[in-house]
DNA sequence: CTATAATATTGTACAAAGTACACTAAGTGA
DNA sequence: TCACTTAGTGTACTTTGTACAATATTATAG
């Protein structure tokens, strides 16, 4: 397909920052560049998008071949396109997020060699990044500490059964502060989303917790009003 | 600057979405077109972006040439890179939404060719518009619903005196539904964030309201805590 | 078996915010 | 001065948010 306008044409690229949630932690997901630019240094996944995929498609792409994760489903949320944000030349980029249960151990392996490694990282004590990529982090980090006060993103990071205290230090990892046990309690289980299962936390040395699924299908009819914290 | 890996260049270009405010009537901006394709037919004020500008400078480029207007803040909300949703070829195009009041009757002036006219029309009763520009339109809709919910931007909208009926009437045609009068004021003037004014409403055949301003400083100290509605 | 250590679980009183609802006041103009 | 139109106001109730600490349960060490 030519392109019509030669002089307008721009490269583009997709950069994704992927939560995850281990042991307490909020980590995103980095992967140590294998090209210059940057070479060596540490990046958001992120690559260049092709004239024949739709940006959507072109994030799943590029997040699979830098780190071999698949059917992720993510969120856009900026596009970032200063004329000297690539040292080499213009790149505007649209920055996808998303959030994903890390139980599974899910193996991290770049398929190209664009990519030496990928891994995960606490976003906490985040090094330098490549780019503008740092900033890209904080605006994904602005965008879900928002948005987990509104929608139950907080369960895309968790196990399918997890305890209320595992759901609430989640909250205060994204959310970066503390809650109160009692009332985080009652606000849970009031907005009814939750369903209390039969089986209890395993493999603790103290009083086991009970587990709890996320319920969609209340979820879902509750979907118009909104949560918050 | 020359571009470096050719076969991944896309032609990129900005749409604006631009909330105007009039006689109870929320409407915005639109062009009609005097280019190939959908010649002849209503868009989103958008154009292509130069590799020499920033994103957010090519929007405001974009807006003054089409519609005249200048000095108008906009705020990024999507970006839409579907293969093929320009009919001529592959364009990413990015989506920024403004509110805008229209008391000084600002007058609309194309100042390129490309666009024959620029109007303001009622949102209610769009009629089919160019690309995927009805889609995008909707998408601004929903961010600002969203967003009047938690932020003043209606003040954006309003003359920079208005009685607290003008403002009740656009949050109800933002949100599209009615809201009840004293709980209205209850809540808003609880914000403190309106200065009640020595004047009156003036021209009108029946008793004349209070007026009141938007208080920017109050407002910035209360910046944390959100409105709802 | 008992004691200890660790976390899970629970309730209440008060404050703040949201909601439903209808009448009186003030100004205009005939 | 009367009729019309919109401005302006309050109360009772419900819901939600918030501050705060003691008891229950289980695992493990001795």
């Amino acid at each position: 397909m030519k392109a019509l306008l030669p002089s307008f044409e721009s490269i583009f690229s997709i950069d994704c920052v992927i939560f995850g949630f281990d042991r307490g932690e909020l980590k995103i997901l980095l992967i140590e560049r294998n090209e210059e630019p940057f070479k060596d240094w540490l990046a958001l996944p992120g690559y260049l998008v092709a004239q024949d995929e739709s940006i959507d498609d072109a994030a799943s792409r590029i997040l699979h071949e830098l780190t071999g994760l698949k059917d992720i489903f993510m969120e856009q949320f900026h596009a970032f396109g200063d004329v000297n944000r690539h040292p080499q030349g213009r790149v505007i980029t649209v920055a996808y997020f998303a959030m994903l249960r890390l139980n599974g151990a899910k193996e991290l392996k770049p398929l190209t060699s664009f990519a030496k490694k990928a891994f995960w990282h606490p976003v906490n004590n985040l090094p330098a990044l490549a780019f503008d990529h740092s900033e890209i982090f904080e605006k994904a980090l602005q965008k879900i500490k928002r948005k987990i006060t509104y929608q139950p993103i907080a369960f895309e990071l968790l196990p399918e059964k997890f305890t209320l205290t595992q759901l609430q230090t989640l909250y205060e990892a994204v959310l970066n502060r503390k809650l109160d046990k009692r009332n985080f309690r009652k606000k849970m289980l009031n907005y009814g989303i939750l369903k209390e299962l039969d089986e209890k936390q395993k493999g603790v040395s103290y009083r086991a917790a009970k587990l709890y699924k996320f319920d969609k299908r209340k979820y879902a009819k509750l979907f118009k009003n909104e949560l918050s914290f």
